[in-house]
DNA sequence: CAAAATTTTGTTATAATATAACGTAACAAA
DNA sequence: TTTGTTACGTTATATTATAACAAAATTTTG
């Protein structure tokens, strides 16, 4: 599950703890985590996240200020990215859904504004949670 | 244009400040304007935007830390909110967007995932920066 | 109305999240 | 090898947000 571009020291070891995680983590909960591999200071953390996030090999969910590995980083990424995000048990499940991403670029297109890219974050209760 | 729900001084304050600008603020923008006004400290604006975006009358954009007013508080509020935020400008326009909200809901439900509020928000390119 | 309960306020302090700046080191390209 | 680029470590600071608590205002209720 190692990613094609080639990544440094640091981006290696925030991808490896963000995959190696069922849950995602906080920019500081990264810190905290590999301060004894060597990394002090949150820029060091900021930095493998931003090149991360640029090489599509993670996403950042704004609602809660948190990274998780995006779930085919193979794949042509979409312009569109869909997060379930389960607020009891915190877990996030990523869905690929060319269904809403087509539908939200085709509406928003039509009011004349032009779509980089568009996040939705979904908050509810996931289905274990739920029982 | 004043709310249906009885606010307070300072949610008014804010409130009003929110509405008389084309573009959302955060919330040191509003804390720094209404300094003059008898606002002293963060608190006083976090409280006052925390019960407004409970109230429904504004939206909290995560991609943005910024706040700006609801375009129809009237209405009964749908769980699914959608922005388009130019990046260049940075003016955000709100959709009600029903067909993107029932499409997202249903995709959800079929996960298993029981959504209780979801946003969407669209980067990019407004028409009138695009000329 | 007056007492009690609740909510909001102002204030101070601090937590949590994120970036700036800068000199050095690693490394690839010419 | 020199040059340019990228990443690094480090210190400092900016930005965003909440905790805590007593006083004031407001609402409830007896």
């Amino acid at each position: 599950m190692s990613p094609k571009v080639k990544l440094t020291r640091n981006q290696m070891l925030v991808f490896a703890s963000l995959q190696a995680s069922k849950k995602p983590k906080t920019a500081y909960d990264l810190l905290d985590e590999l301060r004894d591999r060597g990394i002090k200071a949150p820029a060091q953390i900021y930095r493998a996240l931003t090149h991360l996030v640029e090489s599509h090999l993670i996403h950042r969910i704004d609602s809660i200020n948190s990274y998780l590995p995006c779930k085919d980083p193979t794949n042509e990424h979409s312009n569109v990215t869909c997060f379930a995000i389960c607020d009891n048990c915190k877990y996030v499940a990523e869905l690929s859904e060319t269904s809403i991403s087509k539908h939200i670029n085709l509406v928003i297109s039509q009011t004349g504004f032009t779509s980089n890219f568009a996040t939705i974050e979904v908050h509810g209760t996931c289905s274990v949670c739920k029982v």
